[in-house]
DNA sequence: GGAATTTATGGAATCGGTTTCATGAAATCG
DNA sequence: CGATTTCATGAAACCGATTCCATAAATTCC
């Protein structure tokens, strides 16, 4: 009887019960929810403001998007998500989209192939009307398919050339060849590069080869690019063992391709006891909290992060808006950092 | 003509495009998508999967949400994202949930009620199946509203008694007496205890009284707790300041009640040209990628914050599974992790 | 002052799934 | 072998919004 009915009507409170309230219908009641006030009597525009009010209602958004086949949804797929240089952008991006009513769906790949499938079919379901991703580069055939879904897609740091979408990150090799020019002036002979395994990441190779290219243009040798798996720890440090048993003490530097490696290399020298310069220079990509903290401070490569991810949201915005131009690829500069890990090699 | 029409269905592919290549009914596709395979012919089920791997069908979860009144969808507001507590927590909980098929999406609202309630309205508009929340205590009123429409709240860190939801964190009381208790037996004279502002953080209170009562239980006078604001750095280094000025170099200590501003304090430090420890010992919560880096190392209380992520989540999904037994408060231990700069006081 | 236009509104179809209920065929039973 | 149960399936209603189209009333026009 009626208490059930009534039981059933307050369990969810809907765009019809919102219409019954107010006394209009349904299609008025859409009306006033999206805005369109100039075209409503301010009679009805009050009488739907105080059923509204009163029923406390709120749109339910799967329904909306149904029909409108827009999902208000971005989706953000990242390697890493405890990486302070992924939140950064994160939070950047973030903004952005809360500003304009759309959420973001996290997701964390681990860099694993595998779990970034899954992630992209998982928001193809949800719809999403973009996404900001940081890939692997081993699912662009997937990726080229959601584009063609329209959905708005932004590479963020990594590129794939192959696909023809837009990217944001920082010049890396502007940095690079900024960063190490800079160690060569101060007067190190010898310098290592130490990065993740270069195979399909973009940023890690384009930081390798401007290193290569420098030190071929200042004509030293280019003996020592590491590719270290961080997985476990033991490749890294026989690595780093590697470099120190052919360099000379005081002429001698690292720099680090990203703030991970810099983080464990600077753990892999205390865990040696080896002090920071005097036993061996060191710097990087990536300036973190604690960078101006370590010994005498740590000299690292800036990236505008939270810029990154403003910016990479506000180009998805753009695709959506009906923006149909060439893909872009913006490259922000990044700000080296001098600090005490660098100092001048001793005769100078 | 016939061109339209099949831009038009390949628009998008629908359910009813997948019966119709399978020549079945939608239906029949439905229980196929739903994993009732027990009940289709292997017949049917072959030529459905055949119809999907073909078309590459992917359902679309919000018409599925729509009808089952499901979204799976969670809401994660947290104050500061590029807290590595927080990460760290969404990074547990991210992982249970991809487990699932349920996806997160994340909410930062700086600490500031305002942007929490608009999320959390946003969130009621997604018709999100749960809610892990790192309050600021400002929106129980909205808060209870979710609760009262089944969505199933998980309070992170911060407590709210009058709520009376589940909770997830570490045992502030115990781990605060126990690295204090460290302190006094290591010979400090005078502790100071710095925190972010009190009011209406759980967290924060639980702390410092526990700070207050060990004292007192120890004959120590409760003169140094201060709350600092971090919106500006100016009083924060003047209750540095105002704590250096009363208290004897060698014989005191800082405690920080979390990461945030034992980072902040560390940096006033070094702006100071204070060494760690010989002008001042120093601990806080908190254990992050750099603490064992800087100086002599920081002695820290580690929270196991994947863990909180993991069994927050895992209790959401208790209470989405239909247990509505008491809510519960789920308190980890903490670990003190005993480093440099809390040395043993000379002479003792 | 009647025709044409504008304004405010609502009925009904629709989005893409799920779920209820009905049905015909096959299997099991006494 | 007729009655009953099981099995595989589909038609149609439904979820809660938006949107197309129709319509009555009010306004403007000549």
């Amino acid at each position: 009887m009626a208490k059930s009915i009534r039981k059933k009507l307050t369990e969810r409170v809907t765009i019809t019960d919102v219409a019954h309230t107010a006394g209009v219908s349904k299609t008025t009641v859409s009306r006033y929810l999206s805005g369109q006030y100039h075209i409503l009597s301010e009679n009805a525009r009050n009488r739907i403001q105080e059923a509204i009010r009163e029923l406390n209602y709120r749109p339910n958004q799967m329904a909306r998007g149904l029909k409108q086949d827009r999902s208000y949804l971005i989706g953000m797929v990242i390697a890493d998500i405890t990486n302070p240089f992924s939140t950064a952008i994160l939070r950047g991006a973030e903004d952005v989209c809360k500003q304009r009513g759309y959420s973001i769906m996290v997701c964390n790949t681990d860099n694993d192939p595998a779990k970034e499938r899954e992630y992209i079919f998982m928001l193809q379901s949800r719809r999403i009307d973009g996404l900001l991703i940081n890939t692997t580069g081993r699912n662009n055939q997937f990726l080229r398919q959601l584009a063609e879904e329209h959905t708005a897609i932004v590479l963020v740091d990594r590129k794939v050339p192959e696909l023809g979408l837009d990217t944001v990150g920082v010049d890396n090799e502007l940095s690079t060849k900024e960063a190490i020019r800079f160690m060569i002036n101060r007067g190190y002979e010898q310098i290592a590069f130490f990065t993740e395994p270069l195979e399909g990441v973009s940023t890690r190779q384009e930081r390798a080869n401007a290193f290569k290219d420098i030190l071929i243009q200042y004509g030293f040798p280019v003996a020592d690019l590491y590719e270290a798996d961080l997985q476990q720890a033991e490749p890294l440090l026989k690595q780093l063992e590697r470099f120190l048993e052919s360099s000379r003490e005081g002429k001698r530097a690292i720099f680090a391709a990203n703030g991970v490696i810099l983080l464990k290399l600077i753990h892999a020298l205390k865990h040696k006891g080896l002090r920071i310069p005097d036993d061996v220079a060191i710097a990087g990509f990536d300036e973190m909290e604690w960078t101006d903290l370590i010994g005498p401070g740590i000299t690292t490569v800036s990236q505008p992060t939270y810029q990154i991810g403003v910016t990479a949201m506000e180009r998805i915005f753009r695709r959506l808006e009906g923006d149909h131009s060439p893909s872009q690829n913006i490259a922000f500069a990044g700000k080296l950092i001098i600090r005490g890990s660098t100092p001048s090699v001793k005769g100078l």
